[in-house]
DNA sequence: ACCTGAACACCGTTCAAGT
DNA sequence: ACCTGAACACCGTTCAAGT
């Protein structure tokens, strides 16, 4: 059957009775990641990893519930690569640092947009990703909060981070020719402001990384708004 | 062929010589929603629209580019359904108005956490969505920002609004049994907030709408930033 | 207990041809 | 200029059967 608890199948512990298991959960994991560094993720199908794994396709139904399964199975992955590490004193830097360690998980793997607008991502996270949330809420307890006030900053900081990942692995698969829009063909007398920055502006601003910066600007935000 | 004028081709003006078309972007449109109202968004394909037409599937490629550009206008569709009415004189307030009305028009579409996940979506809204920008941007601009402060106001609120769109898409569509996690399961040692929450706190907080209350903060903490 | 091929029920998109 | 059916090249998932 599915371990969700991660266990891999090649272990060496005795196992319930029967035909032993020729395929692994964290071989399907690395066979995964093979096809998505070589092919792209995009290429990344049920019948290409089991043709991958060299098993056939339905075999793989008996180690992952179906393909979102297996993209959270990577996603968790990626996120236990990633730990939280330097953990600041300050209840403040330490959210901040929370957060930015989610979004640099999220933001190594380029199949995390299309996980996060599908069913039940938040009930299948791993520990990792357990104990940056726990983190979060935590510090901004100690802040001050009342536990309330706490999860709602965590939701807050998740949204803003969930958007940041799927607008940029939006932009990262742009074609390089790719506008985005004629700012300047605009009429200066309903868009005045869009033409006067334009489209090179636009597009630098765009380009660059903002993300702690504006973060941070959230993170003292919700904590004034919660303690005043 | 396709006008991204948004131009309805049932109308009376005399139009480019050839075999008048039978088929309207209007008609493409009122029959996706049509589909999307009775069977559901996620039955919305361009077969099941064709035949809803009554037209050949491969017809439909002479009025939208693909998949995607079928999405996107009905996205536009939506936002200019949701005008921004009673613009605040305070800047402030004026972007928060924004925000919320982009927000409810993205809300009003269950397909749009698709959408926003998928290439080149900012290159092709319309004019109410540019509108939108326009006022935000303007908005910041008002209250001391630079230009290039200004962009990064919008496109940190656009982040977080992208976010929770996604992420209340996704919870929308939870089957009814479902829990976060098990927090209260979670070792106290470790996760000891978490476990102090408790799964009934964190669905309730979770179940409720906090979008404009935490976008106050957000705007507020940028505009600080920006200004000091 | 684990693995399998065949089959089911679909997709989006392209192409060459018709009116 | 507009419309079309057939075909291409795939998908994820289920099922009954094998070892």
């Amino acid at each position: 059957m599915i371990e969700h608890d991660g266990t891999m199948t090649t272990s060496p512990t005795p196992r319930r009775a029967g035909r032993p298991p020729r395929t692994s959960r964290a071989q399907i994991v690395a066979a995964a990641r093979k096809i998505i560094d070589t092919e792209g993720w995009e290429k990344l199908t049920l019948r290409r990893l089991a043709a991958q794994l060299g098993i056939g396709t339905t075999t793989l139904y008996h180690h992952v519930r179906d393909r979102e399964d297996l993209l959270i199975l990577l996603i968790n992955d990626v996120v236990e690569q990633h730990p939280l590490s330097d953990v600041p004193t300050e209840p403040r830097d330490r959210i901040v640092a929370a957060a930015t360690t989610m979004r640099d998980a999220l933001a190594a793997a380029p199949w995390a947009a299309e996980v996060l607008a599908t069913d039940g991502f938040l009930a299948r996270v791993g520990p990792g990703a357990i104990t940056l949330v726990e983190t979060i809420v935590a510090a901004a307890t100690e802040y001050g909060c009342t536990h309330e006030q706490a999860v709602r900053v965590f939701r807050s900081l998740w949204y803003f981070t969930v958007g940041e990942i799927v607008v940029r692995t939006r932009t990262a698969r742009r074609p390089k020719d790719f506008r985005f829009a004629a700012l300047g063909d605009l009429d200066p007398a309903t868009h005045p402001q869009l033409v006067a920055i334009g489209d090179e502006l636009w597009q630098r601003v765009s380009a660059g990384d903002h993300y702690e910066e504006s973060l941070r600007a959230f993170v003292d935000g919700l904590l004034a708004q919660a303690i005043g």
